[in-house]
DNA sequence: CTGTTAGCGCTTTCAT
DNA sequence: ATGAAAGCGCTAACAG
């Protein structure tokens, strides 16, 4: 690896002191025109670059860095969130260098940041301790999740009463036997299914005869379609289905257009998480929302709490956003 | 603004040496458990954070980063684009911070991140001039366009290709008066419309007389079914429509239904992008697909050879990815 | 207008 | 097992 070119090179090169290069290269003015010309041509011919680093080292400006860890990029539910999160967070001046865990495990993507920004946000699903360690002890800003150890604060969704809600509008709707779509997400960590928290709720809610009546599959629209398919198959009377989010409710929506069941009349469905996207399909998807832009704003609170702390190690903090029904026609 | 907490305070206040902090505190050994516990628990008091900074410089591990504009959150073509190169970037060894160039103008972000990357890459929309300036030179990976300055490199889509096939196949299908929905988004920047190279392509290829079948609106569904609906309206003997974008042209498949329009019978829809969305939608989209992984790999390829050029200016690079007709039913 | 001096905060030798 | 010295590459503050 050949030594890097240096502003002391350059200095050399074009015959003036690096003083004088650092005024040209930043236009600082108090250089002549000329002068600076020849720096700029030496700068070029050398091929330097200015080590971002040594620059960012002395000056005074303190730039902060956030590491955002993005679960999917295929939903649009974390799509959203994140261009939420890049555009408020420029505003608060903050930098947003991201990973994404679809592919790679929580730990390594904290690992390979750990070195480069001051703390972490994301939806996170790996333990605790592995997840401070692999952060190298930064603070983590969770999101839909609490943590329990040093350093580990939340932004937590309501989602009993989210599931709540919903159970009480679709009975109140007329709804009796209530079915629901689970996520499969589980069989990535564990080898046989557990049911996801949102699916602790509905069991908690709509009765125990209700959980008979559970299917899961993997969080895509292909995954709620087949899902439903399954559902409706084993429990022709089921009259209404929660599902574990709008992705799969979509696709869940679009299957019954194949099986030829009509929604809502036949069977009513419901989302969690309130996508736009839940308007493309016909009928639109009636959903429990969550506010993205609450969630992300609470998260930069946090964040922002902790750069005033020159990102100490401070107490838990925990914020708590309430989710609520969108009704729209698919219920 | 208090002073920030240094290697130096905790050495001073744990009694010992800053290396011996420094063994501490990347658990380094030749250290005995009692002094480090005793450094550690010094660095928890004081709230010390080392500076990545300091530690980069020093470190002889050179970290890349890349910086990323992303110009929308809300059209899956550049999410998929967003993830993909953030795992294929990791992958390589990159870091990517991003910025989002839907609220923020290009100049801005790119001036807010150029202390932090050693390249950008993004679909840039300013004048070449604009983007050096704001760049501080940095070398830019252009995605879908050609830069003319020093520093600019870029991965092309033959997109004229892409639209003379497109024709070709709408005519061979048998329309013969074909329309083009177009995005509005010169108006972002310019006061009047003008047609996007997209549309001059469809005016090269669809003949002279189609040019008066041209509408155009937000890149968005909702722009897209009002658009359809507007040529639907103005011209009611057109038998195909070629649509700026996929999101625009499910916004036009889905208006079509309210329309009472039958697609394909009536008219013919094709897309371009060639989104995994459009298989949602009935019928699904027939669309000029691009390959997205293509492009993300062409843009990290020449990313690697800048790195490895301590990413002094290179003669400019580029690569060109041709565009494929997905057939599906729309059209 | 240009050069000199003095660090920024950390890690790497190399002694001890 | 610990400490001293020597920078990493750059810019701020002052001279001249």
């Amino acid at each position: 690896m050949a030594k890097r070119v240096t502003i002391n090179d350059v200095a050399q090169a074009a015959g003036v002191s690096r003083q004088t290069v650092t005024r040209a290269i930043n236009d600082m003015g108090e250089i002549s025109e000329q002068t600076k010309q020849r720096v700029l041509e030496a700068c070029q011919r050398l091929g330097y670059r200015p080590s971002r680093f040594a620059r960012n080292l002395v000056v005074r400006k303190k730039t902060r860095a956030m590491g955002y860890l993005v679960a999917s990029f295929r939903n649009p539910y974390f799509t959203e969130i994140a261009g939420d999160l890049l555009s408020t967070a420029a505003e608060r001046g903050w930098h947003v260098v991201m990973a994404s865990t679809e592919t790679e495990d929580e730990a390594s993507a904290l690992d390979m940041l750990s070195g480069q920004v001051d703390l972490f946000i994301g939806h996170f699903g790996q333990d605790d301790g592995d997840l401070v360690k692999a952060g190298r002890g930064l603070p983590l800003v969770m999101l839909e999740r609490t943590g329990c150890l040093p350093g580990m604060h939340s932004v937590e969704v309501d989602m009993r009463e989210g599931v709540r809600e919903a159970i009480e509008a679709l009975r109140g709707a007329g709804a009796r036997r209530i079915g629901m779509i689970d996520s499969a997400y589980s069989l990535r960590n564990s080898p046989t299914y557990v049911p996801s928290p949102r699916c602790g709720y509905f069991a908690e809610f709509a009765g125990p005869e209700s959980a008979k009546r559970i299917a899961f599959d993997e969080e895509s629209m292909a995954g709620g379609g087949q899902a439903f398919a399954e559902l409706v198959r084993a429990h022709p009377d089921m009259d209404a289905v929660l599902v574990f989010n709008d992705l799969m409710a979509i696709g869940a929506v679009q299957a019954s257009h194949a099986l030829g069941i009509d929604v809502p009349g036949q069977v009513r469905i419901c989302g969690i998480d309130g996508l736009t996207l839940g308007e493309a399909v016909h009928p639109t998807l009636t959903t429990v929302s969550i506010d993205r832009h609450a969630l992300v704003t609470n998260a930069l609170d946090i964040a922002d709490a902790l750069a005033a702390a020159d990102f100490a190690e401070l107490p838990p903090m925990r914020r708590t956003v309430r989710p609520r029904m969108l009704w729209r026609e698919s219920a």
